[in-house]
Order: C-alpha cells, then sequence, then structure tokens
DNA sequence: TAGATTGTTAATCGATTAACAATC
DNA sequence: TAGATTGTTAATCGATTAACAATC
C-alpha cells in the first residue's frame, strides 16, 4: 500500500500506541491486547486494530498483541529505531529546558546543534554542546546531515529562522513561537502553542465566579 | 442551540481564528474576509464560515468581517475575554520557561501561584510569585478560587499532581509530563508531549542516510 | 474443545466542501 | 447597479464503529 494513502490521523496516533507500549515493557508486561491498549488511551479496541491493519498483521487471534514485537514494528514504522539529530534553535529558557529534557535520547532523536543570534550565548558551553552563531546555521546542518529542528526563539523571529531551515534542507520543524509559519507544503511543521490548548479548554469551563 | 452539539474539533479551531485576528489588529488591518483569513491558515473559506455559523452571524455580506468585532466575538465564545487564574506546578526548567512565557498575559490568563514540593526551592521568590509547597495546594487553590492549572513537574509525579488538582477543584489541565492522565470524563486535559510531535514527522521522512 | 481476540468488511456517523440565494 | 462575500443547504468525502469469520 502506498503510505501516502494513510490517513494523518492514524499515524498521528502511533507515536501515543508506540509510548503506551513502552510504558507497558517497562512495567514488565509482555503481552496486550487491542482492548487492553484501547482502554488506556481511551480509544475504541476496533480502532487500534483498523489502525495497525494499515501496516500489517501483528497480532495473534486469541492472544493479542506481544508489546516487545509491535513496539519494535511501530518504531520501525515511525522511523526512530535509529536516532534522528536535531537541531536547537534559540538557547533561551525554553531551549534550556529542551535541553535538559532527558524525554528525547530514548525516544528516537538527539540534540546535535545549538544555536542563538546573542553574541554573549555563542560559544558558551551546555551540556555537551557548544552555542553556535546562528549565521553559521545552513553550513553546520549541512554538514552534520541534520533533517530535523526545533525553533525556541521569540515569535518574532521565528519565521526568518524557519525560512534558514528550510534553505538549509531540513524536512521538519517543531516550534514553540506561537505564529503560524509560512513554509511549503513539503516541509513537515508541529506547533506547540500552550496558550491555544488553554484557550480551547476554557470553552468548557463554566463561567468564571467574580 | 446546545453548546454541547458543536464539535470539538470546531472549538480547537477558534483559537486559531483569534490568535489570526489579534494579529490582523496589531498590523493595523480593520476588515477581512473568510478566504483571506483562510488563506493565512491553510483553511478553507467554507469552513471558516460554517465554523462560525454555529455561533452566530458576524459577517457583512460584499464586505467580510471586521477584525476588533470578530476577535471580539471570538474571545466572549472562548470565554477568554476575561483573565483566567491558572496554577503552576513544577517550578523546575519548564516552569521557569513558562513564568518567563509573556504570551499568557494578553491572551486571557495570568499565573496566580506556584507550586513545588522541593523544599529548597519553597519559599524562593520568581518574579513577583513565591514558591509554595505543593502540599499546600488544595487549600491555596480553593482559596484563591484557581479554575485551571499547568503541570510542569517529572512524568512520575504528573499522575500524583492530577489527582491532587482533581480534588482541589480544577477544571482544566495544561501537562508538559509525557504521560497519559486518568482523569474523570468532566476534567479537561490537554498534553503537550514534544516527542510525539516529533515521532509522527518522522513517519514522513525519506529514510536517514548512514 | 471452548474462549478469546484478531483482521476486515460493511454500515454508520460525522466533517468538509461545493453551490448558491441573499444582500451589503 | 455590479461585484463581492456572507450564511446555509445539500452532496461528498472520510473516519469510526459494529459485526463476524478466521483462528490461536
Amino acid at each position: 500500500m502506498n503510505p501516502l494513502e494513510i490517513p494523518e490521523i492514524v499515524i498521528k496516533r502511533l507515536p501515543l500506541y508506540l509510548r503506551t507500549l513502552e510504558l507497558m515493557a517497562d512495567e514488565g508486561q509482555t503481552v496486550t491486547s487491542s482492548q487492553e491498549l484501547g482502554g488506556r488511551l481511551g480509544i475504541s479496541s476496533t480502532q487500534i486494530r483498523k489502525d495497525l491493519s494499515y501496516f500489517g498483521e501483528f497480532g495473534k487471534q486469541g492472544t493479542g498483541y506481544d508489546i516487545r514485537f509491535l513496539r519494535g514494528q511501530l518504531r520501525g514504522i515511525l522511523q526512530v529505531d535509529r536516532p534522528w539529530k536535531v537541531a536547537l534553535i534559540g538557547v533561551g529558557d525554553v531551549g534550556h529546558a529542551l535541553l535538559r529534557f532527558i524525554g528525547f535520547e530514548d525516544r528516537g532523536f538527539s540534540i546535535a546543534a545549538i544555536f542563538d543570534k546573542d553574541p554573549q550565548k555563542v560559544g558558551r558551553r551546555v551540556d555537551k554542546l557548544t552555542v553556535l552563531d546562528v549565521a553559521t546555521l545552513h553550513e553546520v546542518i549541512r554538514r552534520r546531515g541534520i533533517r530535523m529542528a526545533i525553533i525556541a526563539v521569540p515569535a518574532c523571529e521565528a519565521q526568518g529562522v524557519a525560512d534558514a531551515l528550510l534553505g538549509a534542507g531540513v524536512g521538519a520543524i517543531l516550534t514553540y513561537a506561537p505564529t503560524l509559519l509560512r513554509l511549503p507544503p513539503h516541509m513537515r511543521v508541529s506547533y506547540l502553542d500552550p496558550v491555544v490548548g488553554l484557550q480551547s479548554m476554557t470553552y468548557y469551563l463554566s463561567p468564571s465566579r467574580p
């Protein structure tokens, strides 16, 4: 089956399945069922079986799924069975928080280069990395074969950084800047604006008392 | 129309419309059309008109929408025309980044209390706020009438914090911990796990070169 | 075997879009 | 008026779910 025919909404659920399987494996569990997995995620068992069926047959009737096997298959499908080098642009508060976040390494990513435009920050060491001048972004990203990037600069600078990343051959961007980026359709973009999440939840809250 | 009948997917698009309208207003623009708004967001004009029609009639045929008026209407619908007090739990790297993030205030939120369990941090001042002991969470949240919270603690502590927030009467949680929370259906939850975003983008990247 | 659970088909449900009358 | 754009209906498209044969 042509991968392009698989609905994007299915692809977006796979990391959630994978995360739950990692957790189950960590807890020492060896086998699960679509029903158990769905129960944990608040998703119907039918949907999980249907989603997986786009990629193959991974379970056994009557038994369910071998957790380590299915985890391996999902890692392979999502291509996170090998590490991806990620560039981080912006070594401010968000950048620092990301650098100290330990959750990247064992889930398929490693921060391989960090950039800032502030001359005061360029040259400093943060953990094992040296802050590079954003002016060298194109060259460094090309040379190191980096294909993904995280934008953690102020909103007003995000578009400029995104343009530079596009020119450097990056194929996917995760951005913390609360701004819509204008990029060609082949560039994958994920947005993480905390306010957007908050604002859709307030709709459902009963009116605030004065 | 009963608000419960409006699809959640529509509600989730409203903050994006609002964010774009804020930007247009900041740029001094006074009028827009569903076509222009859709063009900026990569959404069809029909969908925008349909979404807005769930709530009323906000435009003028032949002219479009008055930006300030529509912005005000959307703020009212989303209830972000008045400030919501938000509790922040976890004053680590992510917590600090959030406290220095200036984007909350003018979009309907203000961080009104911050908590940590580390005795070394409790009592310290961060900007205008004092770090409170998480043991006092219930009482403080009740007394101050706080209805929303942001979880920025390590994954292993997130469920415990969520349970405490539930008990304290919080109605909506935004969490940075990469863990699915078990909470009753009336509690609204938004997840911001950067790895989930990255992992669905790698699916679309051509295989990495060795 | 009996019970459980998969993978898949067909039916249902819901969301998006095309088309257009209304009207500024 | 002529041109533009809204709000809304009906048609289309796509995603979810119910049901079940296959089979471990």
